[in-house]
DNA sequence: TAGAATAGTTCTACTGTTGAACTATACCAA
DNA sequence: TTGGTATAGTTCAACAGTAGAACTATTCTA
């Protein structure tokens, strides 16, 4: 790719990139339930496709600092949606653990999500979106070996 | 498509954007000069690309509420970036527009944009990069006009 | 066993966001 | 023409998320 066309194509990853995560983000945080956020769901959806996770694994997942996962399971907490567990042999460690509401509460992200979002896959025929999402997990999976 | 499928591409979406625009947005923060945030530097580049714009405008764009581009504005105001414009026919709007100095912080991004995702780029030949931006371009449009 | 490393919290300061209240201007219909 | 309504943008208060430094409490290691 020479130097003009990897310009350009950067430049329409941006673009798009930018278009639909605007617009798909206003739409999730229409979705959510009254007082839960974008970050907030995100972590209940993380801790329950992944199971019990530490502040140290999920700031290194979400590329943000220890304090700022501190803010958010706080807030989970003080509304009932996580557990914190000691771990038996470290005790420096603590395990965040969903309890049943909060296990409950991504349950129903998934089907206003699946409602939301299948809206717009119609658009798109399975090859396309296969292929899409094929590319976009390399991607992914670039970003985190690199 | 049906519901099971479904249900596994958007999960494949939702896991696949995540882990992508976590990584980039870190990666370009560390990138970005001292006292500019990403938001900010979002605001530049879309007024360069787009010349002269309002806040209604962008927060259309941004899909954010005005008082929020007040804020970004405000800021970018005050390092010198950008310019407030009134409009000679209708004395309510205000036209935003880069200034000199923040014309060259939006070519300062490029080049190191351009460097840092140049890198991740060549694990993609031609055609599935093609591919994936147009059909990426293809959902921006879509979530754009329904 | 002393010093280094690790896990997590607390605190401060800041950006971005919402939503309501507000000012100023323009539009429009009786 | 004017009185009500719509629009553009700002201000304000309250909050979430974030960084980074300082801190506590552990565990590891040389």
């Amino acid at each position: 790719m020479d130097r003009e066309r990897l310009q350009q194509t950067i430049d329409r990853y941006i673009a798009a990139s930018f278009t639909v995560n605007r617009r798909l983000s206003a739409m999730i945080r229409d979705v959510l339930p009254d007082g839960i956020t974008a970050e907030q769901s995100a972590t209940l959806r993380y801790l329950r496709e992944n199971g019990r996770s530490t502040s140290s694994e999920l700031a290194d997942i979400f590329c943000v600092g220890k304090s700022s996962i501190t803010a958010i399971i706080t807030r989970l907490f003080d509304k009932h949606l996580i557990e914190r567990v000691p771990d038996e042999k470290d005790r420096r460690v603590t395990y965040l653990v969903l309890t049943p509401e909060g296990e409950q509460m991504t349950r129903l992200f998934d089907s206003k999500l699946e409602e939301l979002l299948g809206q717009y896959l119609i658009h798109f025929d399975n090859k396309e979106a296969k292929a899409f999402i094929e590319t976009y997990e390399k991607l992914a999976a670039v970003l985190v070996h690199t």
